[in-house]
DNA sequence: CGCGATTTATTAGTATACAAACAATCTTTC
DNA sequence: GAAAGATTGTTTGTATACTAATAAATCGCG
């Protein structure tokens, strides 16, 4: 009877995921979900790329960030296009309307961010942050 | 220029979770996913609770449980029954097939939370689980 | 006792998340 | 330059995860 739930690390991962989740989506005016808003702000840090690249640098597998791209294009924060040099690629873009956002992104992601750490002292952040992505 | 992806907590829990989850389903011959892991083990900590309840104590809303306790229920690991005091509720309750197993669920979750943890020190890993839990 | 509020469970709809199978294209290597 | 292998993208199937709507049963308060 030594074995708690509560005390295991992936059980208490998925329970801070949910709080964090929980606070992205309460002051989400942007109409965004967290997975949508990795990977439009990936794509504005990278310019342009293909669909494929962007999945892997936003830890998505192909069919998931196909499915997020998608809806990103249908809310018109996207766009796609062909690569000339590859015909199997889909390349993905900003539109005016997704490159008007970034800044907005940003300063709902730092806010989010805040206030997922706030039971946390400035010392203790940045000892979590480091610890939580050395387990990544 | 100074909002970085890789920085924000949301990001890093979401890798974080993705490799736990890697971790737990490369070495699990038990045949269940974390979810249905974590539901199994509560109820053998509960004896036996209505579907309600152990969605609560599991941090799963009512329409996740249901679809968790039908695949336990399918692989015969807990059984459902009526609550003689309030028809309301869906009683479960382990089967022996499920009580048999869980000193080895146990096991099992324990060398996972050691692999997931392995990149910490024992005092890193004692520092890092307080402050997640507070984040919960 | 009775009626409104709460609790429990089901269902439908949307969005990740991953595995596996497939097709088209590109690259490598001989 | 052609075959073998790798990459890119789509689709299908399963499993969380949450919202909202619905229905049935129970509870609480007057």
């Amino acid at each position: 009877m030594s074995y708690r739930l509560d005390e295991q690390v992936g059980y208490i991962l998925r329970l801070a995921s949910q709080r964090h989740a929980t606070i992205f989506n309460k002051h989400s005016e942007l109409g965004l979900t967290p997975t949508q808003f990795s990977a439009l702000v990936r794509v504005a840090e990278m310019g342009s790329c293909s669909q494929n690249l962007l999945g892997r640098r936003t830890a998505m597998d192909v069919a998931t960030i196909k499915g997020v791209v998608t809806r990103l294009k249908a809310k018109g924060f996207v766009a796609l296009g062909a690569d000339p040099g590859d015909k199997r690629r889909t390349v993905v873009s900003l539109t005016p309307k997704g490159q008007e956002m970034i800044e907005d992104l940003h300063k709902f992601g730092q806010a989010v961010t805040d206030e997922t750490l706030a039971p946390l002292t400035a010392d203790e952040r940045r000892f979590f942050l480091d610890m939580l992505t050395r387990l990544t």
